[in-house]
DNA sequence: CCAAAAGTGTTAAACTTACACCCATGT
DNA sequence: ACATGGGTGTAAGTTTAACACTTTTGG
């Protein structure tokens, strides 16, 4: 829980322990059973949906501010995580339309015009997956809610937030195809046709199943384990694990995936 | 020329005009006649070289400024200038090493510990391609010095411009291969030779002419002219230029050379 | 005629692509 | 036995990579 005078100190002095001007905010991309999903939040000050976001601490890397921001919303660490692009747009918010009246009755704080929270603020853009079904969403003392949308069925979202996801998405898809990304979102033991319908799902598209997973087996990325799985009916797959040390080493040179 | 006034604002109201906290450094590659080079900078308060850099005016885009400051810098606008990465360390810039007394010898005007010039900023790093042969350069009124540097005996540079320079190479040689590039480093006009040349000095590494112009060529992304060029000794080679639509689309979509 | 630069041709190997086919299993 | 999902095989087409070869031209 948070208290009065903590929401007080933030809105007021933010800005000794926050960097002023500079943002974040994260598209988290979730995926289970066939499904992708992007977390979204309603912020008490904003009527509309949003990216997650948030301030940078002055004794805080880029990085590790994007990491903690997941971890609030999420519960979950150690997720993949990616800095996509910066923006920088002077109109991309608009802070002029702020409504006084409204954010005292909500914070319970007085903001004025020269407040850290409402100057001019640049973003820097991260994009970050995990499976959405290991999550517990929490949204945060300065929103009302958090929820899971389908990719397909996104809501108009505010501020430059609709280009963002554009972005982070596209981004993402690109780095599919040069990064074994996936390891966050699947259990340590698979089967080949969990991974084949994880890179389907996110690039939002077929693949041929003979194809691709001899291309991964081809690239060492994956080890056969010497244990099946028996669910339901028919035939019992066997259960795959991602060779640790080929996967590191893909993700600093690169791959190619097709 | 600037006038110590103008000096004066700047220190003193900077804050007004620029966005605080957010800065931008640029990794500007010169090429000419196989040589690839980078452009740095010796600011009047550094005892080192830094990459170029400036701030962004409140009513500019993020990649407007960064064409500004490569222009202000070079002379040359219109050039190929990608985002690469944003850097955000809190330890990337020792400000508490700042000698006051010094500063004010230097600029003219007492800098206090609040100053807006020397509190924690986050850099978005951009690099540029241009023709070294085509740039007069103009160090500024906050450097004494600016030249360019073969990228193979760089000095040590100040804060975390190493590493940016490493991102910055990294990212433009991946880009090589997926975009067009060279449009604003050849002129109109060009031998396959030439176009050849480029790419291995950019790349640093040696490409097969045969293998290399027919890709290019398959691509469609050059024309043969009727026109050749009698320089000096031997067989006088013909002349291409891009196909300007092909080459915008690759730009968009992205290509893949080898 | 020769050396150097420009440009073309050829081939083996590698990789993609598309699809056919066999296997194991619960009902 | 058969439908279903798991898994393997293969042949055609395309692309890469390496390098040999021909052409042109000034000295």
């Amino acid at each position: 829980m948070i208290t009065q005078a903590e929401i007080d100190e933030f809105v007021l002095n933010g800005a000794r322990i926050y960097i002023p001007h500079v943002s974040l905010d994260c598209a988290i991309f979730g995926y289970h059973e066939q499904q992708l999903k992007l977390l979204l939040i309603k912020h008490k000050a904003v009527d509309g949906w949003c990216l997650p976001g948030g301030y940078i601490k002055r004794t805080e890397k880029l990085a590790d501010a994007a990491a903690r921001n997941v971890k609030e919303r999420t519960g979950v660490d150690g997720l993949f995580l990616q800095q996509f692009k910066t923006f920088g747009d002077p109109n991309r918010v608009k802070f002029e339309e702020i409504d006084e009246q409204l954010w005292y009755r909500i914070m319970g704080v007085k903001i004025t015009k020269d407040n850290w929270l409402i100057d001019q603020t640049i973003s820097v853009g991260f994009y970050a997956i995990t499976d959405f079904s290991r999550t517990v969403l929490e949204p945060g003392f300065l929103a009302v809610e958090c929820a899971w949308f389908d990719i397909d069925a996104l809501p108009k979202l505010e501020f430059d937030h609709d280009e963002m996801v554009r972005e982070a998405l596209h981004t993402m898809r690109i780095q599919l195809y040069h990064y074994p990304i996936g390891y966050n979102m699947l259990p340590g033991k698979f089967t080949l046709s969990e991974i084949h319908a994880l890179y389907q799902t996110m690039l939002g598209k077929k693949l041929d199943v003979s194809n691709f997973t001899k291309k991964l087996i081809a690239l060492g990325l994956l080890k056969k384990l010497d244990e099946k799985r028996s669910i339901g009916a028919h035939r019992s797959p066997h259960l795959y694990s991602f060779v640790k040390e080929r996967y590191e080493e893909a993700l600093n040179e690169g791959i190619v995936l097709s």
